[in-house]
DNA sequence: CGTTTCATTGATTAGTCTCAACGAAGGTGG
DNA sequence: CCACCTTCGTTGAGACTAATCAATGAAACG
């Protein structure tokens, strides 16, 4: 297991935030942005392959990810693993390590990643001065929360070729808000061993899974990765009808 | 499906709120218990049985459990339905409902609760003028995801009698940080179709699956609900090594 | 006293897992 | 530059887990 490569670098201002160009994404009053600068103590580069976040590690830090992808999981001791959810632009990771004791699932990076790096400790100023920022944090750990939700319903009830239709369409819908679907195609860089770790299924069911959703023209297997290919196809099969397209904040 | 019985008593003022009791529970300071018992309009109690939050529902309030247990869940178009967790006293609800536009999901009572109803549209107040309150929020959001990261993963990753052997540990020690294990034993109010929407598994292997821990003595099943008898092995065949006994905030 | 709900059990079927083997591609070191 | 190794995707066969179908009994209910 790689480890994370610091870099002190810091390549973004918060008042030129990469983050700001999105098209729901809220903006920040100029006194947030004020703060968020002192809030923000670097970025942080992770190569793919690296685990940014440790479970039980309780000196983790707050991390905004600027760019890239990742995932968290967690693992059984005797090594099974589960992928819990994705982790792209704009989403906001460690939370669970800052607020709680520690953390309880890791997070390891997909693709090169680039993480703006926040003080856990300066998390109480933010509350006690700037409602709407604590306001923010909450309204994301509330988007979490109901992005689990539907994962679960998925690996509980829905049958693999189902499950397996209703990711790629929630990736898909979730990589199309941050700008990351170019042509209305997407290159998802997972291999199917993560697939089947989402799904909780065998990476052997997950290759015949995936070559039926294939077959129909749905998505296509890449060199290390998922091209998808027909959004709509696989809201079909899955029955999914989809992420509500709302103004959403981030930190 | 019964609809909710509202009632307008109100027994508990906030100074004499029930949770205070528990031993975990963090007290709150006096301003705050003014605020707050001008933030909570009043009591809803639920017999068994009833939906007290509908999924697509946007005029929700904000709840927090009193007393009794309920479950939270989702469903498919043709029924399939997940139960994606249980609800106990302490527990805040409706807090997508309130944060984001319209609730993701749906909440049952599984026996007779008494609900503490907030106003939702004081919670931008609450956040401005009571930081702690706003923080405690978070970290009730931020268990929330906790709990569904751990569910997520035994739905995903575990056996049927390693599941069904968490699930019961889980709860057995939730219960018993709100003080509803008497003698070291209690009794869980659901059926088998309950737990078997939890599990993600049939009602014929649910069955299947519990009576073989019964027949170990890890649980027994009585009329309607389940009574654990052994929560060490519980934990034992699950692998599952239980919850970290922290103190924890109310709202 | 019929009706409904819930738990239970056996038989059969379907879905998924494990085992095993192999090819393709990329990386590494000699 | 080539031989070797590793990772990843693919496929088939057989075993096993869990789903479905079907039927029954017990208890609660109106």
């Amino acid at each position: 297991m790689k480890t994370t490569t610091a870099s002190a670098a810091r390549q973004f201002p918060c008042d030129k935030c990469p983050l700001q160009g999105f098209p729901h994404f809220q903006l920040h009053e100029k006194e947030e942005i004020k703060f968020l600068s002192g809030f923000k103590t670097g970025e942080l580069v992770a190569d793919a392959g690296t685990t940014v976040l440790v479970e039980g590690a309780n000196s983790a830090h707050l991390f905004t990810v600027l760019s890239g992808w990742g995932f968290r999981y967690k693992t059984l001791d005797d090594g099974r693993r589960q992928i819990l959810n994705y982790v792209l632009p704009g989403d906001l990771i460690g939370l669970q390590g800052s607020v709680m004791k520690e953390m309880q699932h890791s997070i390891e990076a997909l693709s090169p990643m680039i993480l703006c790096v926040f003080q856990r400790d300066k998390l109480p100023d933010l509350f006690r001065n700037f409602p709407n920022l604590a306001y923010d944090i909450t309204w994301l750990a509330s988007r979490e929360e109901q992005m689990l939700d539907e994962i679960l319903l998925s690996v509980g009830r829905r049958t693999a070729l189902e499950r397996a239709a209703y990711l790629f369409a929630f990736i898909f819908q979730r990589a199309k808000s941050v700008a990351m679907v170019k042509n209305g195609k997407l290159t998802v860089p997972v291999t199917q061993q993560h697939v089947a770790d989402t799904l909780g299924l065998s990476i052997v069911h997950t290759n015949k899974t995936l070559r039926k959703l294939a077959g129909r023209g749905a998505l296509r297997w890449l060199d290390r990765g998922c091209e998808v290919l027909d959004e709509q196809m696989l809201m079909d099969i899955s029955g999914w009808p989809g992420l509500p397209a709302a103004p959403r904040p981030y930190i």
